[in-house]
DNA sequence: TAATCAAACTAACAACCGTTAGTCTGCTTC
DNA sequence: GAAGCAGACTAACGGTTGTTAGTTTGATTA
């Protein structure tokens, strides 16, 4: 009943986000959660108060994860070239650890009820600190002058989408990964 | 009744996919989609055969479209990089047209029944012929020598994702939009 | 004017939804 | 051995789901 040995409700949790990965929030029934833990949906409600209840705890951890990540490194003395990096390192390793609870939050976040607005408010704020490195690296001369908008967009939406792609790779060495994403978003493609 | 005036059917798929959009396709009922008709949900029925229907046709004529246009690029004899920004205009053009579309295809591609593996099939396709112009681009020495399938997860991921962003700017132009993008997508953002 | 037809309606269906109430089982602790 | 308790169970609820059947309406066509 420690940290380590995982408690039953954090069992149904993990498994709901397995199954709110593959087909939503919406299509996943109770009955279908209760199946894959391989008990009747009444006896969920033994250890979670709602269905409702599950989505919260998967979205808001994650979300309040990224913002304290994030205020680390708004803090930081770094170029902003160097803070990017270290957000792509943060997007690529909480996407590692947690593959099913970040599908979660991309695709579930609407499906919020009393804490939609907290979420959203969440994410404007971690939108927003992103465009501020952005245009400090601009006007630093670390990062061509273009849209910030648009950069912000670009790199972002890659990242969100690493849930996507790093189940298919057997083994992601997150380090290699983050390296090599790094490069790629920030030197470009070509020669 | 031409291909100008929209048929009732039309509309009603249409409607369906900003509904689809806002909540996704298992959250959205026959009722909502009826009331947002301004009609009966058993009304619906003189015009659509099931819900299953709706979600097909917005899908599956997007998949075909990109396919069509993919190979039509495909064929073309220009440099890889020449590919890469007309596959970039390709989504950014298509998502202008049909923004709603494209958010249910990107997320509601698995409520498919006799449809999803005809889809699958077009995706995987799609996505072999966008690696392979990489790999030729790597070849002739325009693009970096990096993991292709890592280039082509973050150019298509920043593309997939079009629709969350284009709604947000008014008046999109979808030349300017496609060229900065390819810019930043290419080049890399930093100076 | 009569006939046709697209497009709406009411009423109802069986199945499934999230959730509650109350009960039973078997392990741990005093 | 009694008490407590975590964690499963059965049974059932009121509401919602996609869909069907049959009917009405009002405009267009013959």
């Amino acid at each position: 009943m420690n940290s380590v040995v995982q408690t039953r409700k954090e069992e149904i949790i993990k498994t709901a986000a397995k199954l709110f990965k593959e087909k939503g929030y919406s299509a996943v029934t109770m009955r279908d959660l209760a199946a894959a833990m391989g008990i009747k949906a009444a006896s969920l409600y033994n250890h979670i108060t709602s269905k409702q209840d599950i989505l919260k705890a998967i979205i808001v951890s994650l979300a309040e994860e990224f913002t304290r990540e994030m205020n680390v490194i708004k803090a930081s003395d770094l170029r902003a070239i160097e803070k990017l990096k270290l957000i792509v390192a943060l997007h690529v390793e909480i996407t590692v650890k947690n593959t099913y609870g970040m599908a979660c939050l991309n695709n579930d976040w609407m499906h919020l009820e009393e804490q939609l607005e907290h979420y959203l408010q969440l994410r404007k704020t971690y939108e927003q600190d992103f465009i501020d490195i952005i245009e400090s690296g601009i006007i630093s001369d670390e990062i061509m002058d273009a849209n910030a908008e648009i950069i912000m967009f670009s790199i972002l939406s890659t990242l969100r989408s690493l849930y996507l792609w790093i189940p298919k790779k057997e083994a992601v060495n997150a380090n290699d990964l983050a390296e090599t994403l790094s490069r790629v978003l920030i030197n470009g493609i070509n020669k």
